[in-house]
DNA sequence: CCATATAGTCAGGCTACTTGCCCACTGTGT
DNA sequence: ACACAGTGGGCAAGTAGCCTGACTATATGG
């Protein structure tokens, strides 16, 4: 196999996230979420997983932890989500979704599946099934957040 | 199929499309070109392709023209890139790759066909084929760059 | 020749980050 | 008990990359 075969590879799998990144944005925008960027939703993806933090959530996500506590404000006053108090810290604040915060998280999910749903249609059940298992063995533990 | 296996191949997807962009700027930067971003390397695609304009750009990469004119002046600076004026429009000015350039251009290709490469490696010959066919299916036109 | 459209730049502003600094609290060792 | 290094979080200021709006110069069709 030649290189300019691999580098079109590299180009498709550019195009097919974008296509989901587009369906997930779109998606959102049509649930009546305009107001929420790709980077939150990495965030809800961390703060669902519970026993957050500003500073997990900067390691999460590779920022610093000044802009994590910017974007969580944000998410705070557009009523995504709450601060408590940690129950044993008393320097560090729980982060939580609020209702409206798991309904966008619930939204992009969907949004997500339509996506790879119209993926399924397009190869049939068993190309996807073989994609979805090649992809699965690509993964490396590493960053989610594709951002650049 | 349910909607949570979705789920996992659009997060799949996400995670590969990192590991590549980060393979790219990795090469990249051993290769001595540590002042491009992948928005330069879309840049560079396009004005490979010949007869590109500031306008062509913008156009190409959704952005301003504004915006395209900066990213241009940027590249110009770093010597990647030079403006000629254009042989039938006095307004207009060709844009062409310096040898660095396309020594960037040629560098970028060569990490993002490595990165790509240790994909077959993982795969087999088989399997990556089948991948690299599957995702050629999926390709729409569209925009290339995923940004958000 | 004039009206309109287009290529490109200049100026200013917004937003999402950054670095540097500071404070409050934790927990560990002596 | 207490000092002190370490950590969670916020404040302030700076930067980079994008935007909109306004402008000049050139092109093009009546």
């Amino acid at each position: 196999m030649q290189d300019d075969e691999h580098l079109g590879s590299a180009f498709a799998v550019l195009r097919v996230t974008t296509q989901l990144l587009d369906g997930i944005q779109q998606g959102l925008a049509r649930r009546g979420f305009d107001d929420v960027r790709p980077m939150h939703g990495f965030a809800f993806v961390r703060i669902s997983a519970g026993d957050a933090t500003v500073v997990d959530l900067a390691d999460y996500l590779g920022v610093t932890k000044q802009a994590a506590g910017q974007l969580v404000e944000q998410l705070a006053q557009r009523g995504y989500l709450t601060r408590k108090p940690h129950p044993h810290d008393g320097r560090a604040r729980l982060l939580a979704l609020t209702p409206r915060g798991h309904a966008c998280t619930r939204g992009a999910e969907a949004a997500a599946a339509e996506t790879v749903r119209a993926w399924e249609t397009t190869l049939g059940r068993e190309d996807f099934d073989a994609l979805s298992a090649t992809l699965a063995t690509l993964v490396v533990p590493g960053r989610l957040r594709p951002l650049w």
